[in-house]
DNA sequence: GCGCGTGGTACGAAGCTTCGT
DNA sequence: GACGAAGCTTCGTACCACGCG
């Protein structure tokens, strides 16, 4: 076989298995199978110019050493690390966790990997340093899962590696993929008033968050396109417990028969408010939520929500990213018409909307 | 300056911006600041033996370039990744979630970059494969979060990096980490009985779950302890749905008054079907429930539940995991003495357990 | 000649390129 | 077109050696 002894002593095949304690090489592949460390590239790597037998020796080669090739010194010799970076804020909010999902299983599916940075808190501070973190680390291209931007400076940042931004904003010039949340909110005031509701409150998220900006800016312009009066905003954190605490309030507004929160949890505690001030639902007021979290169909009552379609966003972020990365292969700054995917979202209709009393 | 103009030709300081496409190199660095290589590295690597002055010179070297180093040629000369990889299931799942995101963030708080595989069912060939990805990525150790494997043959892998598994079982070889069930379950049961209720019922996870099981046990334990009868197990599927179809099932049974649920997910199923079987709860039938969503507090009425932190579980889990990496460098398998830590749940009592009806 | 601050060189594993058969 | 051999490249690190107090 091969002469490169020289390289190392228990390369040989007549070594004891003893010696085992490093991964196997390109080299011990190639010694096994009796061909240069060359051919086992071309197979590793898929090349077309390999004679079907001998891609099968080393094949089978490469299995009984159970060889992997050394990702390190690929990427030192391509310059590609085969790896994507996410960046995302706090897990426990379910559409960041459902993103994350789908994004990691997408990427599953090419031969990439994905490593994954958590921002904590919305400072510009804070995302910048995850940035650097992975433009330390190894990634060819950063998906940013980022549904509460405090501030879009946190966006401008030196990397001159592709971006694809989760949850679109237009304030950025970086490609997007998200929910069209401006459809889904629509449909579900639309539903509202097609019900016979003459106008429909809501129960927004942070001012500081876009997404609770242009799902309450959805709000306002159907109502506004439909001739209804617009009632004033309630602003909510995202959490069950605001949605509790602004509900009591709303509850005792006797003119208000819908009410449409911008996320699932809000909606649930405005549910329990309701309940408590005694102004049953949907008999007395309606409610629809938005994110269609896994326990909705289960609350008391059932709640009329907009589903959101993570697995298409996770999908099409990474189509995009991957789109990037092909087409610019460290081509320095230059994202090209910065594409955005707007993903449809669908309404939901259960339990908690009805026909305001007659 | 130093002399290697031979390795390439735009790299001596005269050279136009132009040419900047390929990141600054250490040997960049080394020529701006007038020094090799070598002492470049120990600065990078915070070494000691290098001069106040010189190391300074280096630091403004390396911004004014905007220097990083390349991970990759670091884990080749190395052999260290600085990645941990975490093998997750199904995000969707709360305790999944909140799980990857504690480790997530405890890896932070280190210099390791973490990596994420999903894996997408739960059968030994899907794990399996999920490994293969990790050690053919570049990882130093393995964190397998393992709510619900099929059977434990599946982690018995080959793979000579240290594992810890989170969701502690003691049928598996590897050191591990999650919340002490039984004592946890014990909290609730022993909290109903103490209540008044005679006996507790239970709706339980899935039969081939492990955490399904242990929780069973320590319920069917802690009534046999007080001496009491057990009545016959219902199982679910963790799922809001299989939690309400059984709880149907549990609401013509008068005999029940209280009934422990093993997640809050099938908690509210349960508390839907008794609401619409006309059961009042907690006045009719109490419901435990385990987990502590953050929805929890807000259902109807609020659910007593166990409370899990997912933080600690992170945090111990990353400990342990880079405490083999240290004291094991690649030292085969010698998983030594198997180390469990154990994390104490807390009883969460709200709205929705009372003393049954006299 | 001890020790500190340095520099020189080989090396790691794979890839690419150029020949050559 | 299917392969091999040799040599150079990637970048950072380990090891050893050197000069100078």
């Amino acid at each position: 076989m091969a002469q490169d002894g020289k390289r190392r002593a228990g390369a040989t095949p007549g070594a004891s298995a003893a010696a085992r304690a490093r991964p196997p090489s390109m080299a011990d592949v190639a010694a096994l199978a009796g061909v240069s460390g060359q051919t086992v590239s071309r197979v590793a790597n898929n090349r077309s110019n390999v004679d079907e037998a001998t891609r099968e020796r080393v094949l089978s080669a490469m299995k009984m050493l159970g060889y992997r090739p050394n990702t390190a010194a690929r990427a030192l010799a391509t310059g590609r690390f085969r790896m994507i970076g996410v960046v995302t804020f706090d897990l426990r909010a379910h559409g960041n966790a459902r993103v994350l999902e789908s994004v990691v299983s997408a990427v599953q599916d090419t031969d990439y990997s994905v490593s994954v940075v958590a921002v904590r808190s919305h400072s510009e501070q804070a995302v910048r340093e995850a940035f650097d973190r992975l433009s330390t680390q190894a990634v060819d291209g950063i998906i940013v899962n980022e549904p509460q931007m405090l501030d879009t400076a946190a966006l401008r940042l030196r990397s001159d590696l592709p971006i694809v931004v989760v949850d679109r904003d237009d304030r950025h010039r970086y490609p997007a993929v998200g929910s069209d949340d401006a459809e889904g909110v629509r449909a579900a005031v639309t539903h509202l008033l097609d019900l016979g509701h003459h106008t429909v409150a809501h129960l927004a998220g942070p001012q500081d968050s876009y997404p609770a900006r242009r799902r309450a800016e959805a709000w306002h312009r159907t109502l506004k396109d439909a001739g209804r009066l617009t009632p004033p905003v309630d602003y909510g954190d995202w959490s069950a417990e605001s949605g509790y605490l602004i509900g009591r309030q709303i509850a005792e507004r006797p003119d208000v028969t819908a009410v449409f929160a911008a996320n699932d949890q809000m909606a649930l505690g405005l549910l329990r408010a309701l309940h408590e001030a005694g102004r049953p639902v949907p008999d007395d007021v309606s409610v629809v939520g938005f994110d269609n979290l896994a326990e909705s169909a289960y609350f008391l009552p059932p709640l009329t929500t907009v589903n959101q379609d993570f697995e298409e966003i996770g999908r099409q972020s990474v189509a995009l990213l991957l789109d990037q990365m092909e087409s610019a292969p460290a081509e320095g700054t230059a994202p090209r018409g910065a594409a955005a995917v707007s993903v449809a979202p669908r309404l939901v209709v259960r339990g908690s909307t009805a026909p305001p009393r007659a």
